[in-house]
DNA sequence: CACTATTATATAGATATCTATGTAGTTTCT
DNA sequence: AGAAACTACATAGATATCTATATAATAGTG
């Protein structure tokens, strides 16, 4: 975003419009600043998608189809299936054949994908011991809200 | 998202992770659904993006030119750019060439954008009374912190 | 057993977004 | 006036994302 450092960027619609637009305008802004803030700390031109695809598995431990991984991280298959191709391409995934079942490609994460998750994570650490943009109790005090405004939307869809 | 709607997809790294994080997990799913559920109310296949430039210039009156849209709705010039040319091509603004400054082109709005973006206001207006997913306290309750955490992710790109 | 339905991926074709870079046109400064 | 610097926009090349559709393999049914 080369041009947009140009004093304070006045985010449009966010007087005069009810709560609820506000609100959402103001998330959709956040979402994007963190996610390049993200994907700027990331090693190798790791993406965020990238990134959470290898988190996903490594956190608990599984070697998920690129269906599973679609529906746990909230895309559509297409969109996982072309992550995870990135992901292979780097060589940070491998996709195995299940013997029981051909159709299904297993997503195992290699060791440099292992290796690479754990830069992520330590520089994602440093970074968010440095700068503390809420009060720990404001983190706290927006979870449940955005909790509930997040199943609430996932259920009316 | 065909495939995605198979049971409460679970999103992963909210359990166990720092508050920060959870709270960004949120934001990013919650803008994600927001932005889908958006598009579909809208008419003839406008997008959100082509929406909220519609919107800006009707709101405010104003004849902006590209850099200015992409400095007030926080994207790339080139981002606007596109998203500006794909409007023109659906006949929806026109770009006028600024008789002081050869270099710039000021973006009017036709009359078919004006209708679209009532047809847009209105139809989300709708959407807006149908379904509540917060009670109002809860809306005015979340703006401030967001509000805060949008200004500080701000400044500290 | 064969036909159908379901499931898992892949492919095609869009839009939105970015960074990097190129091209005019304006401004500034010597 | 001429050259350098700056500004506005366009183009090129990526990734992420979607919907719609095709393909392949498994499961289910008469």
């Amino acid at each position: 975003m080369t041009g947009s450092k140009a004093g304070q960027p006045v985010p449009a619609a966010l007087e005069g419009d009810p709560a609820e637009f506000a609100v959402f305008t103001e998330i959709a802004i956040i979402a994007h600043l963190a996610d390049t803030a993200f994907a700027r700390l990331l090693p190798d031109g790791l993406t965020t998608a990238q990134f959470a695809v290898l988190n996903h598995l490594l956190r608990l431990g599984r070697q998920d189809t690129i269906g599973e991984l679609a529906s746990a991280l909230q895309v559509s298959q297409p969109t996982m299936s072309s992550t995870v191709r990135k992901l292979e391409a780097k060589r940070l995934v491998r996709l195995e054949p299940d013997p029981d079942d051909r159709r299904i490609r297993r997503v195992h994460v290699t060791p440099a994908g292992t290796a690479i998750r754990g830069r992520s994570v330590d520089a994602l650490g440093r970074a968010r011991s440095q700068l503390d943009l809420l009060a720990p109790a404001e983190w706290r005090a927006l979870l449940p809200p955005l909790h509930k405004l997040r199943i609430a939307l996932d259920a009316a869809r």
